[in-house]
DNA sequence: GACTAAACGAACCGGTTCGTACACTTTTAG
DNA sequence: CTAAAAGTGTACGAACCGGTTCGTTTAGTC
């Protein structure tokens, strides 16, 4: 015994009173390896797929044993949600710090679209991570309790820049900011997410940089001529 | 032997001059068997992704068996391929058949997003494969002959609505007709591919029909405010 | 009816893979 | 210092799974 039920969390931050100095060093330690196996993890993971991925070459490429994975996450796919939970938190706490809310509503937006586009170009593996879970019907994700609690603080980002900029009077539409955070994130995730069947049956390398500053720019353009357009969505004919 | 080596496509027209007229009844069993394999097998691959896909899972599903599968296809590679070129050579087909050539452009470019929404959300199982063979950086999709030979017909008839737009002076921007199928592409597939993990994280079930008109009107806007806009792309100050 | 080749089924094999038992060391608490 | 708790490595088991062997049935040909 105690040999299982250790995962899913520290808790061990000293319950009594007593500072308990040196336990620092070790429940350092202890993270140290966890993080080792959760950023190997999160690489093999994102290559291979679920179950696609194999916990012994896991294993193999990180300082400690197969037996400390099952020992600190209890199970493959234990470690799985540790990886994809490490990853959400990543982007949120990113996107927490984004500072928007002031300045020309337009520049705001431009700048917001840039920031996604960037990231999802910089972090592939969290696109492949997002993607994975996708074809499991984001089962994991709905097990988790700490996926559950973070807030999406872009969308309340987004809504601001929208009323500014209604307010002003250059947006002359209403959009509803998670629909227009949908349109912006579809486009930089497929660029990363489908680059390969994409690249390949239209023979281009969407990794290049000439066409990625053009992508770039093209959703910026398209999202804020949504915006400007007061036209409230016109009606095409239905099938001839 | 004779018995391996037999997959890959019929090819099996009587070589001879005779008509073999009896083959025609043989042949027809065969297909009808390798189509019902292929049906299945499509809904596993879809469902659990290459290397989560059990061969005899789809054995078990079929009305013939294990054997059969190597039998016709070789491998279990091999019958993802198939799938997947099944698929692909679907929708180039359908694609092939829209008519858009005539008519103002507007309408024309409308029916066309439309179109690809509509695809899209008819077919999650394709949307699954695509998304499958990108975590597998379209290894698969790269050995295949009949994939290369496919022509995308769409981007032809994307060109062709942009230039008349542009002859008739409603659309005032040049956009890359393949810049503009990604655009159109990407909402339309993300809103299936990610639609677990979106929905999960924002409370929203993406397959809604009010969401989905929504949606699909927001989409078209965005392409027609785009197209429609003269202003050749704002540049976006630099990190403050 | 005799013969051939394709279509098929059951049983099986060998390698892989997740997970664990056991034995051992290190750290922390009293 | 001592005992409990946490951390660690090795080696292995049991199930699983892709692929094959071998033999049988069916369809078509002469």
């Amino acid at each position: 015994m105690a040999d299982t039920e250790r995962f899913d969390e520290p808790e061990d931050l000293d319950a009594d009173g007593l500072p308990g100095r040196r336990r620092v060093k070790q429940q350092d330690r202890t993270t140290k390896t966890r993080d080792d196996i959760l950023l190997v993890a999160r690489e093999e993971f994102a290559a291979n797929g679920l179950s696609g991925a194999r916990v012994d070459a896991i294993a193999e490429r990180t300082r400690t044993s197969k037996r400390m994975i099952y020992y600190h996450f209890g199970s493959k796919e234990g470690l799985y949600l540790a990886v994809l939970e490490h990853a959400y938190t990543g982007i949120r706490k990113v996107e927490a710090e984004l500072r928007l809310a002031d300045g020309d509503p337009v520049e705001a937006m431009r700048r917001l679209i840039g920031f996604t586009f960037d990231y999802d170009e910089a972090n592939p593996d969290f696109i492949r991570l997002v993607t994975i879970e996708n074809i499991h019907r984001a089962s994991h994700m709905r097990q988790s309790s700490s996926l559950g609690r973070l807030n999406v603080s872009i969308i309340d980002t987004i809504a601001a820049i929208l009323r500014r900029g209604q307010e002003t009077g250059v947006f002359r539409r209403e959009v509803d900011p998670i629909d227009l955070h949908m349109l912006i994130s579809s486009f930089c995730f497929f660029r990363i997410s489908n680059r390969h069947t994409f690249g390949h049956i239209f023979g281009r390398d969407l990794g290049e940089a000439t066409m990625r500053s053009r992508h770039r720019v093209l959703l910026q353009d398209a999202v804020i001529a949504l915006l400007k357009d007061p036209q409230p969505g016109g009606n095409e004919p239905e099938e001839a």
